[in-house]
Formats: C-alpha cells, sequence, structure tokens
DNA sequence: CGCCGTATTGAGCGCTCTCAACGAGGGTGG
DNA sequence: CCACCCTCGTTGAGAGCGCTCAATACGGCG
C-alpha cells in the first residue's frame, strides 16, 4: 500500500506544515524563546482561545490535535485547519494587529507549549533566522489556503471529501502507520464542519465511498484504502 | 451616503491591504529594491504571469486593476482576489519555495513595477523593516482569507454577492468617490468567476438586489445604495 | 437497564447548476 | 452607412445536489 509519487506531490498544496524547526536558530535566541515557555494541557473539546479574543501569544503543539474553526452567526461551525504535533499557530494576529480570526479547540488530549507575546515579538525582531523561518512557513500556507478556497468555492462535497480524506490520512499519520493508511479518528459533526457540509450529508458520502471500496470504516474511524481512485475524485489533476 | 462605522469595521476582515510602504525602510535599503525595477505594462486579458510557472520576482501594481485566480481541471476558474493599485504580490512563493499556485491577469490596463528575485531576497534577508512589513501584510492577508473561506464554504450565492459587492466597493473606491459609492466596472463572467457562481445564476442574483433597490446597474457597471441590507444580507454579523 | 448524545436513514424541497434560446452592443468588412 | 458577426448578458425550463426536518438505531455511561 504504497501512495503514488503524483499523489503525494499533488497533496503538498494542501497539507500544511507549520513546523518551525528551533534548532536551527542561534543558540542564545532558542533559549531566549524557549526559557520561559509555559505548559498547557488540554482535555478533548476544551476551547483554548476564541473568535475576537485578543491575542497573547504563541502556541506549540507538542502532543494531540486541535481544530482551527471559525463560528457564524447561525451557530453553524467551519474548521479552517487541524493541526498535528509539532505546528506552531497563534503568531499571526500578533504580527498584523488583528484580533483572533478563529478559535482553537483540542480534538483529544493536548500538549502545548505557551510563549508569550512580548517574548516571541522580542526575538522576532531580532532574529533573522526566526523571521525567514516564519516567512516561509506563512508564505506555504497562503498557497494551501488558496488551493482550499477554490475547492471549497468549486467542489462538490463529494469531491471535498475525497481530498480532505486524503490530507487527513497525512495529518493522522503516526509512526506506526508507516507507509500504511492511517486510523483518521474524528467525529462527523467535525469531519462535516471541516468539509464545509452537514452530518447528514457527510455520511451519506461516507456510504457512498464505503460501497465503492474507497475508504474502511469502523466505528467513528476511517482508513483510506483506495488513494487512486479518491484523488481522482478529488479533481485536484 | 456614509457607510456606517460597523459596516466598515466588520469589513476590514476581508480586506486586502498589501501595501508596504518603501518610505519606511532606509534609505539604502529603498535604493537597492526599487534602482533597478523595470516596468511592465498590460493591456487587458493579458496574463501576467501563469499557474504552475516558476515565480521571477515581484510585482508592484501602480495602476489598474489585476485579478488573481486558479484554473481548474474542468476549465472553470476562480478568481482569489483582485488587486488595485499600490498592491505588492508575487513574494509568497519566492519565499515558500512553491510554484505560483495561481495566475494573474489585467482587468483593465495596468502599469507595474518588477523587481527581480534575486534583489529582493538580498534585501529582504539583510532588512528587518522590510521583512516585518511583508510579515504583518501576510498575516493580515491569511486573516482575510481564513474569513472568505468560511464565507465560500458556508453562504449561500446570495450572500456572498452581498459581501463582494462590499468589498468591490473600496477594490474600485477612487480619490473622485470621495464617500459616494464606487462604480464597480467588472464584466459578468469574472464577478461570477470571484464570487463562486455561473453567470447565469449572478444575473438572477443582481436583478434580485435591483428589484429591492439595493443596488444600481447601468450596463456593467454596478453601484450599491443600500449598505445596511447588503451588510445584513451578507450575513458576516 | 434506561438515558443521552451521536450516527444513520428517509422524505421532501429549494437553491444553483446546465442547457438552450434570445437580445444587445461593438467591431469589421462590404 | 449598413449588414453581419461575435461576444456578452439575460431569461427560461428542467434536473440534481445538498439542505432541513423527522424518525430510528447505536453506544457509552450512570
Amino acid at each position: 500500500m504504497v501512495i503514488p509519487e503524483k499523489i503525494k506531490l499533488a497533496l503538498r498544496r494542501f497539507e500544511f506544515h507549520s513546523q518551525v524547526d528551533f534548532d536551527k536558530l542561534p543558540m542564545r535566541d532558542k533559549k531566549e524563546l524557549l526559557a520561559a515557555t509555559s505548559k498547557v494541557l488540554l482535555k478533548p473539546k476544551e476551547i483554548l482561545f476564541s473568535q475576537g479574543s485578543n491575542a497573547v501569544g504563541v502556541f506549540v503543539l507538542k502532543k494531540g490535535k486541535l481544530k482551527v474553526y471559525q463560528l457564524n452567526y447561525d451557530g453553524s461551525i467551519q474548521i479552517l485547519f487541524i493541526y498535528r504535533e509539532g505546528e506552531i499557530f497563534g503568531y499571526r494576529p500578533l504580527l498584523s494587529g488583528d484580533r483572533q480570526p478563529v478559535s482553537v479547540a483540542a480534538l483529544e488530549n493536548c500538549e502545548l507549549d505557551f510563549i508569550s507575546r512580548e517574548r516571541f515579538l522580542k526575538v522576532l525582531r531580532k532574529s533573522a533566522v526566526l523571521s525567514n523561518q516564519i516567512l516561509e512557513n506563512m508564505s506555504h500556507e497562503f498557497t494551501v489556503l488558496t488551493n482550499r478556497m477554490n475547492v471549497f468555492a468549486q467542489r462538490s462535497i463529494r469531491e471535498r471529501l475525497a481530498l480532505a480524506l486524503l490530507i487527513l490520512n497525512e495529518t493522522f499519520k503516526t509512526e506506526l502507520c508507516g507507509s500504511k493508511p492511517s486510523e483518521i479518528l474524528i467525529n462527523r459533526g467535525d469531519l462535516a464542519a471541516f468539509i464545509g457540509t452537514v452530518p447528514e450529508t457527510l455520511t451519506r458520502t461516507i456510504s457512498y465511498f464505503k460501497e465503492r471500496k474507497f475508504i474502511r470504516v469502523n466505528g467513528k474511524s476511517i482508513w483510506v484504502k483506495d488513494f487512486e481512485n479518491l484523488f481522482i475524485l478529488s479533481g485536484i489533476e
């Protein structure tokens, strides 16, 4: 079960990897940045911060998965990204001066490092290596976001789910997986919010994929079986 | 005809302003950056660069309007942003090493300055002021993009058009307008591609707004008449 | 065992797409 | 100057996707 190179390559346009490598920083900067981090622990569904709040600092996700989402006036939610271990986030509103445009909550038990606004900005201002890494990350993420926006604007639910499953197969990858399909463990409501639909429609589309043996389902968990066909269905060329 | 403060404030979450202020740069950096720019002129519909090409440099739009879009495998296009005078763009793929994720073409006669990849990166690497401005810009644009993505994923065509018209009212603002509504001059195909629909549906929705006197239409041009109601309709709270 | 939240299945409807025809406007050539 | 064409915009009819509402099944937990 090896994912064809062609698919991996195309998927990169849709995958975040906001993984700043602190080891590349000069030792002095690294120490200053990481010296005074504080640990944050979250239980499933616990909210880290909410849309509209002021940005207080930067977080590094050490363990677990987070959802980043927006709440709409009608109560519906849209999940914009799902972060996995290693991801650094929360720096964008710090830099632009905007309020938090999103809310962040835990999908499972999470462990995070918190770096305060002041400390982060101080190191950023003087460290060219850090600011270059952030620039590089954000540039890529911007590309990813434009690609995803196109998908949301133009594609059917079936196409979006096909793509979402390929993305989540990466997000849920662990060392144990190797090249095997990941166990995508997420409840229907969250998955629906991620592809921008309602749980009923999602369930029907999942059944459609299951019938055609594109995926395997067991309880909440989903495994991709047929990467080729999901890729074709996703229509990302 | 004054736009209520509340609406202006909410719209900021959806407006780009990638306007790097070169005057804030140290004179030496500014000179180095701008010394060797070359002028580019575009006629309407002319393509500046295409999706998948390598990033060759950075552009500053001095005059005119550009569309930034993606072409889908089925031939449909999605306009992601519309740039106006003052906007700087093209630096993101330079920084992330991605290929151009988008194509750029002129909506009207355009005049641009071109800064080569090497020169831009050279100045960026040593100028903290420039890299901070770019960071700040990109952070805000990221926020805008997440907000727009949510709209595309969740909202009806009517809601999207209401929002699009409020955004374009800003994009098409000139000194002449003052606080008066702008003349939004864009053909139906492009406007449809901007809100993620087809021209037929767009026309019907425009008629709907026209009947209710939310907008005024003359040929291709559209003027917003009722900001309050369009704002409510857009559902961005 | 009963309860509550979550997932599935069904029925029906409305929005938006597709396909097709027609109209308006601008440019070109006779 | 007029006839023609080509593109763009509008209008109409019909179909299908995806939403809502409602009922039922499932599963973890007290």
